[in-house]
DNA sequence: CAGCATCCGCTTTGATACTG
DNA sequence: CAGTATCAAAGCGGATGCTG
């Protein structure tokens, strides 16, 4: 709440989103709209009172907008403006740097299902050409989740009941594993971490993302040019 | 320093930088690489314990290195390791995505010179096929900055005593309004908000860099397509 | 209940003083 | 110069209370 004071686009934005939980409330919302309780179940650990004074000031930026719905139904959503919808792929990005800090494994973490849908947006975001058409429901944690591939293009959303060609139960790392391609289907389970169900052509299709999710993640660039100006370092994303 | 305990990637992120003042500090090692008395120049406000708690974190954490001269000059050396390197294309995204908010003017916040090698290149940062090859000297607040456009592609970087083509002496926010293409260099001139000193082709590729940037930010697209969910919003940049 | 607001103990931050 | 030490103020987390 507290402003930087600083006339710098990276200052301002910090401004808006820099505070404490703010970013994660944009994340919630990303992920799907909200009501007020749905943001405290993926927030755990919030403070009513911060969630509110979040709210209240992400509404006054224009990064999120409030509909109130009529008596009956009696309930509050909240859902991402334009102009917060622009901040999402940026989220993803932030949250593919922090992926390589997922790989000590959950630890007594929180966790829910539905941020499946961001990971799978990070691990799988890109680059899935020859990867066959396929949709993967993922159980686990509390909400599944559905991936689907259709045309070399992903789309992750939560699971609904629409039929899928595989099916995947396993603990959250199990999950982050299969998707980054640090875990094949068949050790998977042969460790038992995962129960996998569908034909094989499906296993297959899943074990090519996790094929490219690993061939974007594990080659860390040599960095032997100079690149220590911004624009430079900018360029090579 | 309070981690959210989220298996999650966008909160891992944040549990590294999330913290107040660590975005800053890494913009400033973006820019380039700093003494501590150069990120407490860049930083204004920031406590002196905060500084050096933020960096032995963000040193721990692997996101800027130290390097300690010998004796004589006897300076630590701040900068960006490769994995803080890849965070930097992130930033800029966040300062664009805050540029809007500047455009009500600097009021009474801090401003530095360097800050515009990062300003130009989130206004400058893509998309300058057609504007002739130029080099700009900004002189706004205390350091100056050079913009250099090579073949389409942009570079800023701090002052140095190469030859340019064109001088620009402006308040900081004269220089955005012109970066951004809100502010003419004709208008600039008649408000007396900036002195532009150079021959008549370069003006005209200031306007055209102007009007580039201007072309990206203005046209806010029209979100008339449900773009609600997280992949296609990703995918909207 | 959903959607907050209030209160309270604790932690983090900001401002300043101090040290090798 | 490059930090460390100190302390008041602000922010946060947790519990609880209020209101439609």
């Amino acid at each position: 709440v507290r402003s930087y004071h600083q006339y710098c686009g990276l200052a301002r934005a910090l401004d808006v989103i820099g505070d404490r939980w703010t970013m994660l409330i944009v994340r919630e919302l990303a992920i799907r709209e909200c009501r007020y309780r749905d943001l405290r179940d993926g927030l755990p650990g919030i403070a009513t009172n911060l969630l509110a004074d979040r709210l209240r000031q992400l509404e006054s930026d224009g990064v999120i907008e409030r509909e109130e719905a009529p008596p009956p139904v009696g309930a509050t959503i909240y859902r991402l403006s334009p102009h917060g919808r622009r901040l999402v792929p940026i989220l993803v990005d932030l949250a593919r740097w922090g992926t390589v800090w997922m790989t000590q494994g959950r630890g007594d973490d929180e966790f829910r299902g539905r941020w499946l849908v961001l990971a799978a947006t990070v691990l799988l975001g890109q680059a899935l050409e020859g990867v066959p058409d396929v949709r993967i429901r993922i159980e686990a944690g509390d909400e599944p989740v559905v991936i689907e591939i259709r045309r070399g293009s992903m789309a992750s959303r939560l699971g609904d009941r629409a039929p899928v060609d595989l099916t995947i139960r396993a603990t959250p790392d199990a999950v982050m594993g299969l998707l980054s391609g640090q875990l094949s289907p068949r050790r998977a389970r042969r460790l038992r971490v995962a129960e996998i169900e569908g034909p094989a052509w499906a296993v297959e299709a899943l074990t090519a993302l996790g094929d490219r999710a690993a061939a974007r993640f594990i080659p860390e660039r040599s960095d032997d040019v100079d690149d220590r100006s911004l624009p430079q370092s900018a360029r090579d994303r």
